[in-house]
DNA sequence: TCGCTGACAGATTTCAATATCTGTCAGACA
DNA sequence: TGTCTGACAGATATTGAAATCTGTCAGCGA
């Protein structure tokens, strides 16, 4: 009702933020993402076609922020074995900070995750294809050997997802859990490596 | 009520694991255990304290049973790195035959999972002392080399979760599966190896 | 004596009535 | 003309009363 801002997408977003930070994915409301915006409900969905479509652009949003850092590492130049490395400590380091520096959002981040699978989807194959960059750039500096890029850092992903996914959530509780990052990051670069000898 | 019968803890748990598969967990009660013995569920109760310790002692049933030809591979004498690739690949595909052999029955092994958490725990841990036995066997064999056997095997335990956990069960169903799980053996095969040149 | 029974209390689950929410759209309003 | 509102239908969630289940135990019968 106010006539001075004008409703946009971005201020929906925010507002849907706010909302499910407050109440939680389940408790959230398109009413209640309305009334924080002072428009009536049907306004909202002007610009978002369902509650669903909300989730996904603000998981979207969230994940791109985390994300942000693991682009960085891997479009820098520099020795390869030491930006897999920081890569992968990156990685396991954003999920222990569970994911948004805000451990009361912890739970919310885990329900958007489990609805915003597709989502999720992309951001994954967004990680492998980071990994695929640092290890053909390894290749390039005759660091590291593998016959088929793709698949192997598909597979270096598959081996930290024990650590991604939120089912595995507890396992960041346990205390010898650093200590089996470092023993996972160890093998892993171990596995890329050329031999020299 | 048969007097020629005597009701042991085996008889019951046939009975349960029965019972289980035709009602699944949630279903199945302790009135069903016993009326397939044909006692009341007073007598039931005398030899289990409760329906999560029935729950529990057919779990370790089934654990048990799926991890046997694991354990042969790691008791064998040989190669290590066969061994080991072979002990992987076998893990992997008791998981995709869905533990049982039988699809229908993978849902209650699911529900079974999920609820016999230590039993399960207990399972994980025999594991990690099959995979660190391969690794002490390699080293010994002077075709691996590590720094700490166990926080290695623990690693390569990890690094396979994704296909251990029931949360990752759609996997499975993915038709680049098997590729990515070669791909996987692949790179832990590489990460343990000594390098020779 | 010793294992078994079945009534029972408290806990848990089911189910249907009720309330709330999502998504649409005709019409108001600027 | 283009954006917003709010009543509405159908979908979904909540609630609480009734039904079922778990676990106990006093007493029965071999």
């Amino acid at each position: 009702m106010n006539e001075a801002v004008v409703l946009t997408p971005e201020r929906i977003l925010e507002a849907t933020e706010d909302v499910l930070r407050r109440f939680g994915l389940t408790k959230a409301t398109v009413v209640d993402v309305a009334r924080a915006l002072d428009v009536s409900h049907g306004s909202v969905y002007r610009h978002f076609p369902s509650k669903a479509s909300l989730r996904d652009a603000v998981a979207k949003r969230w994940l791109d922020r985390a994300n942000e850092p693991l682009c960085k590492i891997a479009a820098d130049s520099g020795p390869a074995p030491e930006r897999l490395e920081k890569w992968l400590r990156t990685a396991f380091s954003i999920k222990q900070k569970k994911v948004c520096d805000d451990p009361e959002m912890f739970a919310t981040y885990l329900a958007l995750a489990q609805g915003a699978r597709e989502v999720v989807e992309a951001y994954k194959d967004k990680q492998v294809d980071l990994i695929a960059k640092i290890l053909s750039d390894g290749v390039a500096q005759g660091v590291f050997e593998t016959d088929n890029v793709k698949a192997t850092a598909r597979a270096v992903f598959d081996a930290t997802v024990r650590y991604h996914h939120p089912a595995h959530a507890e396992e960041w509780a346990k205390p010898e859990c650093p200590s089996r990052i470092d023993a996972l990051i160890a093998l892993l670069l171990r596995g890329v490596r050329v031999c020299k000898h």
